[in-house]
RNA sequence: GGCGGGUUGCCCGAGCGGCCAAUGGGAGCGGACUGUAAAUCCGCCGGCUCUGCCUUCGAAGGUUCAAAUCCUUCACCCGCCA
């Protein structure tokens, strides 16, 4: 790995959108001369991380190859008590045990992403629940809580709006401590000194350079990536159904693959910039390409490619592709060959029903393959002519597929609108 | 502690005894147009055994033939006074 000057690679983040804020930015380029520790903590607020998160572990990837050494923590002890940070309503506490499961797959998920091997800036995954968990209560309120003024803490953005809002538990209004310890603990361990996060963790992390100048007398740096937006102002990374999730359990592959390639024009630009590894004259000329032709989406496919292989890996990318290809290509779907079809519908959330059972309505499986959330929902779709069976719409509220409605006496495919599809089996 | 205002469907917000599953806006969904975009236009937008029935208007009780609308208690919020 070749070593980027300080200058290229914060010009870089620059040059992308990444930066939010930083602590003084020429002390920041000095001490990023030589390589430096950074931590990024992400907490487990659930079971998997999702495109948010993966847009500031992709700063700590950017970091590394640039010749630093991340430490990604995964914060089994803050995710137990709840980050105030852009909510408005206290976080209801998430069971020990659930935490910890989290925390465990959200650690698969950053081995995945950062690399973990080489030899000088290979990363040291960490949990603060290894030193929070064994300091007394009393300890941390006279070695750690000593340094905190309590009018600072309720100056802070994420406190003063929940004061606001109606209020803050004393346990929520304490997180900041907490995570100013983490940082203290890794300053001291492992001599980091630079921590990155989202721009709501601005707060938290000048807590900690607060807490370190106390007890050490050290100096240590912070930057922050601004927080993804589309170009309507809403957030980005949600769909109606929810978040783009990173777990292939909760957004498929295929979902993924999806997912960037419809998202609007106008956000390619900037998403390239966020999420690609690529170059600078790469991205130029994708954006080029946009501009030229936008109906053929070749930024927007190299995007998908870019982002699904790296989280989902080469062979799931390839799936998915070739099952879109296959799903929303010009030809009938019913001249698809069993094995093409095997695996494009292996993408697609799917209902078993057996050979010998009777085969439901059309409404009752097109709210059964979970299309649509209910049966009146169901209705609704066809009788509005959303409902499509084999790629043919069908408008009639009371009809039953039969069986040679199956394609290779095996599949039916289901759709709403224009790509929401789904699969039931004969089996 | 005293007085007054509020809590409505995913969000904002009308309604203030029957015509209310509840006006309007936003979000979302479908259709048309396209490129599996955006914008625009049209439609939909609690559930079900669907010309009817059931559950919803902070919670629990009550009055009434009939309540989101009135009464009582409780919880939370927001003002004003102390």
């Amino acid at each position: 790995m070749s070593a980027t000057s300080s200058q290229d690679l914060l010009a870089d983040l620059q040059w992308r959108g990444l930066i939010a804020q930083t602590t003084d930015l020429k002390s920041l380029t000095e001490a990023m001369n030589k390589p430096i520790t950074l931590y990024l903590g992400v907490d487990p607020t659930a079971p998997s991380m999702h495109l948010g998160n993966l847009v500031v572990c992709l700063v700590l990837k950017r970091f590394q190859l640039a010749g630093h050494k991340p430490i990604p923590l995964v914060g089994g002890a803050t995710g137990l008590v709840g980050d105030p940070s852009g909510r408005n309503e206290e976080r209801s506490l998430n069971d020990e045990a659930i935490v910890a499961d989290w925390v465990a797959r959200i650690r698969r998920q950053l081995e995945m992403i950062i690399d973990f091997k080489d030899k000088s800036t290979g990363a040291v995954l960490v949990n603060n629940l290894a030193w929070t968990k064994p300091v007394s209560a009393l300890e941390f309120l006279r070695d750690i809580g000593k340094h905190f003024s309590v009018n600072q803490m309720l100056s802070k953005d994420s406190v003063a709006s929940r004061l606001e809002a109606g209020g803050i538990s004393y346990t929520e209004f304490s997180y900041q401590v907490l995570q100013a310890f983490d940082y203290l603990e890794l300053f001291r361990r492992n001599n980091c000194t630079l921590q990155i996060g989202g721009s709501d963790q601005w707060g938290n992390i000048v807590a900690g350079l607060d807490l370190i100048r106390k007890v050490e007398g050290g100096s240590a740096h912070a930057l922050t990536v601004p927080l993804l937006t589309k170009s309507d102002g809403s957030k980005f990374g949600k769909t109606a159904s929810g978040a783009i999730w990173l777990d292939p359990e909760m957004t498929s592959p295929y979902e993924f693959f999806q997912f960037w390639l419809n998202c609007d024009d106008a956000d390619i630009p900037k998403l390239l910039k966020v999420f690609s590894m690529k170059k600078h004259s790469e991205i130029d000329t994708l954006i080029e390409q946009l501009q030229q032709d936008p109906g053929a989406r070749l930024a927007h496919r190299e995007l998908a490619r870019e982002m699904t292989t790296l989280i989902h890996g080469k062979s799931a990318c390839d799936m998915a592709e070739a099952a879109a290809k296959a799903l929303f290509g010009q030809g009938d779907i019913s001249e698809l060959d069993l094995a093409t079809l095997d695996s494009a519908l292996s993408q697609l959330p799917r209902v078993e029903i057996g050979k010998n059972q009777e085969i439901p309505a059309w409404v009752d499986l097109l709210a059964a393959c979970g299309v649509v959330d209910s049966k009146s929902a169901a209705r609704r779709i066809v009788k509005e002519g959303g409902a499509y069976l084999n790629n043919e719409k069908v408008v009639s509220e009371d009809f039953t597929p039969q069986k040679s409605d199956f394609l290779h006496g095996k599949y039916l495919l289901l759709r709403k609108g224009k790509r929401d599809l789904a699969a039931v089996v004969l089996t």
